[in-house]
DNA sequence: CATGAATGAGTGTTCATTCAT
DNA sequence: GATGAATGAACACTCATTCAT
């Protein structure tokens, strides 16, 4: 009985932790993170303002553990999906694949994800630019890259970081670019997989076949 | 000489009007915007809080007077030496080289600039989204790219805008990357102009010779 | 319980706001809205800062809540015991008695009222010129004189709001004398109604009886 | 020569002087002592604003220099016609004319005048509750009132300076009145001596022809 | 454990006053 | 003397965080 009662407990605390953490999202993305203050977020999840301390030591740390535990969840996805798999093409649709039905499912995240990206890369805030999870999220894609490489279906004069930089900034542009003409829904994401991944190594000069 | 005296006083507010841009530069584009306070930026441009109030209304017009006035210059630079050709691809090259040789110049801008990229395009923050200047900075891309559609140097099947959205973006990426890795400055951003020009146009994929 | 817990809750919570424009009263009445400030007003009350902004949104809002508030209970007094007589005079009598009682016991209120008073005649401030309340209080003195005029009590050829104006500043003039004269409050200066009424109904000239 | 020079430098200063006294009188008069700035001040008399403080020390003796130098005007108005006159009757209307004739001229500076009034009576701000000329104009009225009970115009169980509260506040309340029913200035003010002095002598009610 | 009232440090902004020109 | 740009102290208000209930 106390083994389930503690199991109890600890499933509702992670219950109520999730809670907090999908309120977070919704607030985070559509506020940013300096106008969203702890009580919007503690209304949207419906609970006091002082839960959300019982949770999460404090207002940076919420911000993290959403940014952590919702990257950790796609590279799992990803990681899992692609390791299948020896093809560096097949991982690389794959990749983008998860993705996209990803930030479909997540779309406040991805302004998070977005604006996240921008202050860690610009170092602005010490924040994330240290966080193990963004490094091996793009370690990841660098890994597919060098495979691809090898594979010589991406030139080898390229460093795999940088590869990895701009497939990542291309599926971006793209899927913001989605975000804005395609509200109403009516397309799904994760097509424009194909048409990324064409541009990524083919670029977007005129297709092979018009020669 | 009273005309002298009123254009000394006019330049000499300019100079001081720029003093404050400058520090706003340097301080926004290390802190963000929230974490700079306006202290933090009179003081680097060693005048008094107060001081900063006589040339700018408020804070966030301090902030989007600086947007707008390096936007307007960077589209200055490009408009006027990209209207005297006719070529899309000499169009692009000479677009790239100006924004390298502007960022490499104002890095700390750079960092601003991609952080109110994203804040614009995720939405947050009403703020900028609806300047005319980031519009028209779009618009002359996606002019660029229309052009270059019908010169047959980029595919047909494909929204000018996104091309746009997609040319920024890998130039943004490798200009990221360059800041990061290139520290020291041994190696001139301009000089990626070309790299950036050949993803574009002919993707990561290997290069034709190879084939 | 519950309803208990609320009504608790909902009590307390008025209490605070009670303490709260009392020491509002307090520093108001003593240094004026302007140079009164909102940790002034804090302190006073044994509050943080932050605390007087829980209750009331921004300092003139506190203010003027303070003067809406405690006219509201002056006026509905006055309005209450002179509903229930006919006599014109005995009307003005209680209206007086009223007042008197009113003020001797709220003396840091009387500086404000009196400020406010000419700072809404002086137009002087937008502020509460447009108080509905005070409208209410000016049309309730004005009601009673016209009650007069038609009763004889009072000469037919005056502009009911000219009395009720007339009325008021005689008995204000009573009662800021009283103040400063009876610092020791040996006289209660509900004892003085009836020279006010006198004075207002037979004027400072010699008694009829010396006639 | 050096004499007359010396002169005009002094008749100078005394004109820019009044200049900006005129200037306070607009800006106090319409906006109060805290919201009216120096800087509102200057541009009104249209001067820099450092040059109001080569005429006055600070702000507030601005203000208070424009107080005590108006009541003067009026208080040497009043004493020197009052003085030439033996019937404390004759006295007090005199009195009212003066006052009358002074503030339709001067409507700005009556605001103000009520508004130094109230806080002076109330005592809030420590100010000109030690002015030696409200004392003085205050003693004059009183003196008036004295005399007026000598010649048993007044009754004589009332305080002359509390016959002097009182019979200024009931012109001020006709002052108040016809400033503000009175905008289009149809009406002279003076015209409301009569008035005044009757409600005063004889009171609000009905009037000795009707007995 | 949950609550939400209380806290008070921190920031944007104003404006009386000074002083170099 | 006149100017008005510069100063910086002061204040209203916000919000992350705490803690008594």
């Amino acid at each position: 009985m106390p083994v389930f009662a503690i199991n109890r407990k600890e499933r509702d605390r992670k219950l109520r932790r999730m809670d907090i953490l999908s309120a977070a999202e919704h607030v985070f993305g559509r506020k940013g993170y300096y106008r969203a203050t702890m009580q919007d977020i503690a209304r949207q999840a419906q609970y006091a303002t002082g839960t959300v301390y019982l949770y999460f030591k404090d207002k940076e740390t919420l911000y993290f553990s959403l940014v952590e535990e919702k990257m950790k969840d796609l590279l799992a996805l990803i990681k899992e999906r692609t390791a299948a798999v020896g093809d560096a093409k097949e991982k690389l649709e794959i990749y983008l694949e998860e993705k996209l039905d990803f930030f479909e499912k997540n779309q406040d995240f991805f302004r998070i994800f977005i604006l996240e990206n921008g202050a860690a890369q610009a170092s602005i805030d010490s924040r994330i630019a240290t966080s193990a999870l963004a490094k091996e999220y793009l370690a990841c894609i660098s890994e597919i890259m060098r495979l691809a490489q090898k594979q010589k279906l991406v030139r080898a004069d390229m460093d795999p970081s940088q590869g990895a930089g701009i497939f990542r900034s291309i599926s971006n542009a793209v899927i913001m670019d989605w975000l804005k003409k395609n509200m109403q829904q009516t397309l799904s994401l994760r097509q424009m997989s194909r048409f990324i991944l064409d541009i990524f190594l083919g670029g977007a000069g005129p297709s092979d076949e018009t020669k």
